[in-house]
DNA sequence: CTCAAAAGAGCACGATCGGTCACTTATTGT
DNA sequence: ACAATAAGTGACCGATCGTGCTCTTTTGAG
């Protein structure tokens, strides 16, 4: 069951376990998941309590039950966004084996996050990663911490990927590489109006695969550039 | 001399030439520039007219003298800064013989406008993509057409790279790829604070070409994934 | 120098911003 | 069932939003 195909909320929804457990906790998270939206659609500070309160469906006041100010909800917001973002992607990597098939899952699941799970907003951690990348402060630091932890799992399984294992060096010289590919893929597909991007990310994937796993061989001779 | 090391405005600032040329046409461009670099940090949508006038040592009403709404203020920005960009681009291009060293040139000055001259804020044209992709308008097409345009450019000198020429589709995986890695250079060096991301990017864009030049040969098998 | 046009300042407007407060309604523990 | 508390509303506040208006200063052509 931890396979799903969406990605879900924090567990716990039903009155049966401990804690406190209030009905509010459902509105909250409604509240997040729709500042989310627009923040991944129109930029996190471009974002009015009143667009939330509406989209919501609720009275702007009614919006400071929930949050004191308007950057706690933008701290629940990338927290949110960046916890289920990080999950989605380990979660599915546990399902295979370590090795090339563990990274392929990563890498399918990421495209999947991106490209069909926030269709019509964008991924909203690569918007927020451009918003927010030249504004230091605690949003940046929630976003950054996370993503270097996820990153420092993922570095791990491209070590695995040969044996004796790549060095520190290589393996995140191909996690650069993936998730160059990742970010280039949404670039082409959202801003260029590519099609088929997805196959140009995946062959690229797999070429960056098949060289990694490859020992370090002798090198055929670049051919002489035309004329 | 067109080969400086700054992007530079449009030409014709001298009086001597033919037009209205207005005294206040230096005004209007220190107030696109001001914009622009407020939209680079923050978003175009959250970039007041109060900011802008204050940044650049004007009034708020002072700017309808150059501007009719906000609106239009926001299509001289991204029509300014995709100008300038896809011009530093390709005037850089046509400096180096066409092949190999010439796609080198490109990428660096891609680096460097990324990198250098965008330090503080970002790159705009990547900020303004990620905020525009989703909203359809005049905007977006602008920032889509010369994009193309550039795009379809830069695609013919990767075709250029073998004779014979490289198959639209090969140049175009090419180009994905040289996209992807600029991409993900100000990612890994804006928002997760690494180091030596320039060397990174530049050692994924040589394998690049090194393997985009040698002509499809056998190749050595995989590694078989550990235990 | 003259003078019309351009550039810009100052002010005021309605709308909306984030946020407070008093109040009503719904939920929950006992 | 009943009180306590949480959830939610509506009116309202000062500040700022984008944008007109009138007025003064600057600029450039004759």
């Amino acid at each position: 069951m931890s396979s799903g195909l969406s990605p879900s909320e924090s567990p716990a929804s039903e009155p049966s376990a401990s804690g406190p457990l209030r009905k509010g906790d459902a509105t909250r998270a409604r509240i997040i998941d729709a500042a989310t939206r627009l923040a991944a659609a129109r930029g996190l500070m471009a974002v009015s309590l009143g667009d939330v309160a509406e989209a919501v469906g609720l009275s702007k006041s009614g919006l400071f039950k929930h949050f004191d100010s308007k950057e706690a909800m933008h701290e629940a917001v990338v927290q949110m966004v960046v916890e289920r973002f990080v999950n989605w992607i380990l979660d599915g990597a546990e399902i295979q084996p370590p090795g090339r098939s563990r990274l392929e899952g990563i890498f399918d699941r990421w495209l999947h996050w991106a490209e069909t799970e926030w269709e019509e907003t964008g991924c909203p951690i690569m918007a927020l990663s451009v918003e927010l990348d030249d504004q230091p402060g605690p949003l940046k630091d929630l976003l950054q911490g996370r993503l270097r932890e996820m990153r420092r799992r993922l570095v791990k399984e491209f070590q695995a990927l040969r044996n004796p294992p790549l060095s520190e060096a290589e393996a995140q010289a191909a996690y650069f590489q993936m998730k160059s590919f990742l970010l280039g893929q949404s670039d082409a597909r959202r801003m260029m109006g590519d099609a088929d991007t997805h196959r140009a990310a995946q062959a690229a994937f797999q070429s960056l695969l098949d060289r990694t796993m490859r020992p370090p061989a002798q090198e055929p001779p670049a051919q002489e550039p035309p004329a």
